[in-house]
RNA sequence: CGCGGGAUGGAGCAGUCUGGAAGCUCGUCGGGCUCAUAACCCGAAGGUCAUAGGUUCAAAUCCUAUUCCCGCAACCA
């Protein structure tokens, strides 16, 4: 295998703040074909990834479950990289943020940029509200009061330490005009640089004192590491860098990075902070950063209550992993969010995988067991078809290579499928079937037959990097090994004919290599395994749902609210909002306009004529700058489902509710 | 006017940067074939490329405005 150099490339690490679904899943997916294709292609490659287990969430998570917040990322962790194998990811390297060596040189790394005066200590300003211990911005305020509980917020201020981002924007500008390649697609390139870097970046603030689970700072214990610096130099520290100048024979042999792969949500991070950080600590900048698109769910976003989560291990329980591997590469376009449901995955698997390459190898094997007991030999018995098949098939590695080396995966498996489906027409072209019918067309059947195992072969020798378990089996069933194994066919190979030795037998008993599903019985099976919401409701409320106690209040408390009985007379949508309704409400002798945000649950047209349980005397407040005096009182379920009180018994409207 | 993404035959997408005869996969319909997993092969129907203007010899592609969808943010008194 010749040796084309060095390729470190990494995804972004998982936060493990629960169990990723499959378009979390995607992303290591993505990366392994990448890095299986470099590796084939006789790339040194070296693939990280890992989790990201720090921050507050994770702090809260832990405390919910009443355990530590590293027996908490403990568990996750262990889930993601179960995940990770389950989908036969060839990773060479497992981080997490907890690992001792990480934190130690995030420390060091820290002090570095403090010793050099790129961090420094600050105070970050702004209006506090002591209850809620929350910060918040003059633009944020509601009525000059906290958004959160409405109480009167006090200018404060918290010491935190700040990095000097505008230091070094004109550096990054400059390498990201004269680095086209460096942002990928393009189109983020331009988002990137008049959303954030040509407007002037601001000065980042990098430790928190409102939690504790993070990375200390070493000389200023209060503060933990912002979770961004800490998270993106797992890419450093995790091969060995040192910021003392020892760093190890990994970590000079691999920086800078050829690939950093991650999700276009997160393209900031890694288009701006991370090469600053590095800049600032005189490390090579990584060549090349990739914001994959999102895999959405079909019917809607995906939601736990909606029971309509998918999950990698149950895809993989219902079609296998190399099924799940292949959809999701394959339904991810370049640059736009991709699509994922039950449905989709069927078709894809009928069509692509039963149909066109299943059962081409099938129909193979078969022939050649029917005809020449399982014998495949070229007689030479060459004719013009040949000729084409032999160019499609010849040339398919080129076209692979060259869809890889732009990212570009989903089209890269669709020309290894193009090669496949010109196997299938070649054997409507040659018939088979009617050359054996007679002994003078046995040769030309033999040299057919060759033909089809020699492309198939190559096929599937391709398919390895994206769909391994496959590619192994359709070669054992070939009997191929001895010419196909990583020893034998290189990737030079592939674009010539004729490997395959002569005489091989093939497997006697083919395979099934993907069964054709049946769409129906399919769902059917997922709304047994996730029961339809209806039925879960029910059961909540058989169960009762607990919600956080709130402290004990006097009867006096109590007295101050007064409630009673609305009539709405009339209810329009409030513009530009998505929750909110607004509704002229007859209490009594007066009108009150009451804002609301059931619009979700109910329409304007129908919430007129309602008697309704209201809060009278609310301060008013304005909601999405509507004026809004009271709150009409609804029961909420465990989903966010909204029911309106309403008075059992016909009631007169400002009849008190006590 | 909060930020961003999108709108292309029934479904999922490419093409848009760098204008030059509207393409792919699936589905539908018709035909062929029987080696094979009711699979495979051939053919056809189906699109005013969201709408309205503009630039141009030429617009899915560039410009302007509008509508609708989807994330995020905000809001859910």
């Amino acid at each position: 295998m010749s040796n084309k150099g060095k390729f470190y490339m990494t995804t972004a690490i998982a936060y493990t703040s629960g169990k990723p679904h499959i378009g979390n899943t995607y992303e290591i997916v993505l990366a392994d074909a990448i890095a299986r294709f470099k590796r084939q292609e006789g790339y040194d490659v070296y693939f990280q990834t890992g989790t990201d287990e720090h921050g507050q969430k994770i702090e809260m998570k832990a405390a919910e479950a009443g355990i530590t917040p590293k027996e908490y990322v403990d568990n996750v962790a262990g889930v993601v990289k179960g995940i990770w194998d389950m989908m036969n990811t060839s990773y060479d390297s497992f981080v997490r943020t907890t690992d001792d060596d990480h934190e130690k040189q995030v420390q060091k790394i820290f002090k570095k940029l403090y010793d050099k005066g790129d961090i420094y200590k600050g105070a970050y300003e702004g209006l506090y509200c002591t209850p809620c211990e929350s910060f918040w911005t003059e633009s944020q305020l509601v009525d000059g009061k906290c958004p959160d509980c409405g109480r009167d917020v006090q200018p404060a201020k918290e010491e935190a330490y700040f990095f000097k981002m505008s230091k070094y924007a004109d550096r990054l500008i400059e390498h990201i005009n004269t680095h086209p390649e460096f942002i990928q697609p393009v189109s983020r390139k331009n988002e990137m640089m008049n959303n954030f870097l040509l407007p002037g970046l601001q000065d980042l603030c990098v430790s928190r004192t409102t939690f504790t689970w993070g990375i200390p700072v070493d000389f200023d214990p209060q503060h933990v590491v912002y979770v961004w610096l800490d998270a993106l130099s797992n890419y450093i520290t995790k091969i060995g860098y040192d910021a003392e100048g020892n760093s190890s024979e990994l970590f000079n042999k691999n920086w800078p990075a050829e690939l950093h792969l991650l999700g276009k949500d997160i393209i900031r991070f890694h288009t701006i902070y991370w090469p600053i950080f590095l800049m600032a600590l005189d490390v090579e900048l990584p060549k090349q950063v990739f914001g994959h698109p999102w895999l959405l769910q079909g019917d809607g976003k995906m939601s736990k209550s909606k029971g309509n989560v998918l999950y990698a291990d149950e895809l993989v329980d219902f079609f296998g992993v190399d099924a799940v591997r292949y959809f999701v590469l394959h339904e991810m376009p370049f640059d736009n969010d991709g699509v994922i449901s039950w449905e989709l995955l069927v078709e894809r698997i009928n069509s692509d995988l039963a149909n066109t390459l299943g059962n081409l190898v099938n129909r193979t094997i078969s022939m050649s067991n029917k005809y020449f007991d399982g014998i495949v030999e070229n007689q030479g018995v060459a004719e013009a078809v040949d000729e084409d098949l032999k160019a499609v098939v010849t040339g398919a590695a080129a076209k692979v290579g060259a869809k890889m080396e732009e990212l570009r995966v989903a089209d890269a498996m669709t020309e290894i499928f193009n090669l496949f489906k010109r196997c299938n027409k070649y054997i409507d072209e040659t018939t088979p079937w009617i050359l054996a019918k007679e002994e003078a067309t046995l040769p030309r059947l033999a040299t057919v037959m060759y033909n089809l195992v020699e492309s198939i072969s190559i096929g599937a020798t391709l398919l390895k990097s994206f769909m391994p378990e496959t590619s192994e089996r359709i070669l054992t069933q070939l009997n191929a090994g001895d010419i196909a194994n990583a020893n034998k066919l290189a990737y030079e190979d592939l674009g010539t004919f004729g490997h395959y030795v002569n005489g091989t037998k093939v497997t006697a008993q083919p395979e099934i290599l993907f069964a054709r599903l049946d769409v129906e019985e399919v769902l059917k099976k997922v709304e047994e395994l996730h029961p339809p919401v209806e039925a879960d409701e029910e059961e909540q409320a058989e169960a009762g749902i607990d919600i956080e106690s709130k402290e004990e209040i006097s009867y006096d408390d109590f007295m101050k609210m007064q409630f009673q009985v609305g009539e709405i007379v009339s209810c329009e949508e409030v513009p530009k909002s998505k929750k909110l309704l607004c509704s002229q409400v007859r209490i009594g002798s007066t009108t009150k306009q009451i804002v609301s945000g059931i619009k979700q649950h109910y329409s304007a047209a129908e919430m007129v004529g309602k008697k309704v349980m209201v809060l009278v005397n609310l301060k008013p407040a304005k909601l999405a700058g509507v004026m809004s005096e009271g709150m009409l009182l609804c029961a909420e379920d465990e989903n966010g489902e909204l029911a309106l009180m309403v008075p059992e018994k016909k009631m007169p409207s400002g009849a008190e509710i006590c």
